[in-house]
DNA sequence: TTGAAAGCGCTAACAC
DNA sequence: GTGTTAGCGCTTTCAA
């Protein structure tokens, strides 16, 4: 029996009371008799009433809801972020909207406005590019609060919305500095698009030949965070006149292709040739050898994302229109990365 | 400048017509003027209107939303599958809310009512529990159509739910017929929650036994899809009197365990000790040696749970309440698997 | 402490 | 083809 629903106007009359009694009941205002809390909780129950979300959000004007747009959320990484975000928004009432913008800015926008037209209280966003103007201009006039997960947007965008960002750099030269202190002169780093967490490794691996006073002997190769890029970019560094000993790949999917290739060549990692990796995956621990990997905890860089949506959702008020005003500075949150060694890393091959 | 929504109000106002007008416009009615539709769409572009979903649902009685439970998104076979959900939905304008139940029934329960009272359009369940009471009750009296992923439901909820299944007993059946025509006798199987691809791929596994004329020598390990589960299961086969020779993990989590307690013990996979794992992920393939596994298409799969629901609800017509009522009755599809084997996989060690 | 009434932003009869 | 009107189901003044 696909049951009609009960509103609640059936409830008070079926208590023989006003709406506007069940109303207060049912969200708890503190004047009310127990006599009538009895009544209508009695008619509730009868009924099986469950209260209509959509029709309290319209009136109440805020949906207890977020939209969360990531570029693909069969990545670990992601999924892994989308957990810890969506268990803190349950925590508090909130209702989590997800969707995949397939790496294409296009689609970032266009969620980002279809989320807006489904009066989302907030943005969660880890936006597939951090320069397009479309997005920038959605942004930067956003009527709710926004947090960036691991992004980095200039302009009047950046200055609205909050983020929360993880230090790769510091991962990442504690990682080559391993490279290099075991004999290492040529690594190659492979990285995904021109986003902040490929600059800010980047920077690390300077930090690194920097701080030793070595030739930057180092390689770069960016392109996409997909497995066909990690592939193509190990390939040409082991094809070059002089073959990086180490490679560093800037995330899982990179990784997958650069071992792929590794295997193909019948090359040995942690012999033949050093191996560090970035984000940690069932595959870099159960691997033989291990593979060292620059670790960052992803579920709560999710759940820090979704604690400082909060905190700016509650920290709004009502202007004198009944709409929604943000009183509170944009934040910036700032989670560590932590250099793993393994054995996939070990002196070059070379090295008499 | 967080700019104060428009309604259609002021877009009507502003273009000197109806708000009917505007709605006939905005949602493409047939008997419009080009006058109107431009006067209109003029005003809806220098306003920078955008409708509200949430007013345009409360009075449509549809949400173009659908909820997805499962019980871990970080989990690759899920995060796979609600990629594959989401996508499809997208593509017929609907958005997805996605809620963890921690592998929890009563999560389950309380998601599915949370989503009622969101007036979601249809539910895609991936459930915790196959016997849970209350997910029962409201199933069995849901007011949307129903999609289960991967489950079955016994009852009326059962007879009302449609679902996409995937044919694990076929898969399993040829998985553990390669091991005995390797020459292993004793196969351990290590499975998650008593469900449906549980109990399948225990069939599978008999009927390999079966077809072959075997002794049952083989042993089943029931558990929690859990890495730990995985690992004292495999600590169990191996340490029996008469010890598995091969190894069958029912999900990526549960190899893992298996894998952790193999490598522990220094055995060789593939030499010592064969092994074989129900899903592909990275690690399946890059192992060393590459992993045999009972393989299906999840992006498929969740993209099937989706179209299925969406031709549930374009199915739907309203009754003279204006309410939404289902004419179509519910489905099952059923999808394949496909063992792949691999070198993981070879004759007995004590084969002599 | 409770009830009556207005209205959130939109759509869909119905009338012209 | 366009406007007027009556709500969708709820919350919230405002009076009593």
């Amino acid at each position: 029996m696909a049951p009609q629903r009960t509103n609640m106007r059936e409830v008070a009359d079926l208590a023989g009371v006003a709406m506007s009694s069940v109303s207060r009941v049912l969200s708890g205002h503190p004047d009310v008799s127990p006599a009538m809390r009895q009544r209508v909780m009695a008619a509730v129950e009868s009924l099986g009433y469950q209260p209509d979300m959509l029709a309290q959000s319209l009136r109440r004007k805020e949906t207890r809801s977020v939209g969360f747009v990531v570029s693909d959320i069969s990545n670990p990484l992601q999924s892994q972020i989308a957990l810890g975000a969506e268990t803190a928004l349950r925590a508090k009432g909130y209702s989590m909207l997800l969707t995949n913008s397939e790496n294409d800015p296009a689609l970032d926008s266009a969620h980002i406005r279809l989320f807006q037209q489904r009066r989302v209280d907030g943005l969660l966003l880890s936006l597939a590019a951090e320069d397009d103007p479309q997005t920038f201009s959605l942004l930067s006039s956003a009527a709710t609060p926004i947090v960036l997960i691991d992004r980095e947007l200039r302009g009047e965008a950046g200055r609205r919305a909050s983020s929360v960002l993880s230090d790769h750099r510091t991962g990442m030269r504690d990682a080559v500095g391993h490279l290099l202190d075991l004999g290492h002169r040529r690594v190659g780093l492979i990285l995904g698009q021109p986003m902040r967490f490929s600059r800010e490794r980047l920077e690390g691996l300077k930090d690194a030949y920097a701080a030793r006073g070595l030739q930057p002997l180092y390689t770069v190769v960016e392109g996409q965070l997909e497995p066909r890029h990690g592939r193509a970019a190990t390939q040409a560094l082991l094809d070059a006149a002089e073959p990086a000993t180490a490679i560093v790949a800037g995330g899982n999917q990179l990784l997958n292709g650069a071992l792929a290739e590794i295997q193909q060549r019948g090359l040995r990692v942690g012999a033949d040739l050093s191996l560090v990796s970035c984000d940690e995956i069932s595959l870099t621990q159960l691997y033989q050898p291990p593979i060292a990997v620059v670790r960052r905890d992803t579920r709560a860089l999710g759940r820090h994302a979704a604690e400082l949506l909060l905190s700016q959702l509650e920290a709004q008020e009502e202007d004198d229109q009944g709409r929604k005003r943000t009183t509170r500075e944009p934040e910036v949150v700032l989670l560590p990365t932590e250099f793993v060694a393994r054995p996939s890393c070990a002196p070059p091959a070379d090295a008499a």
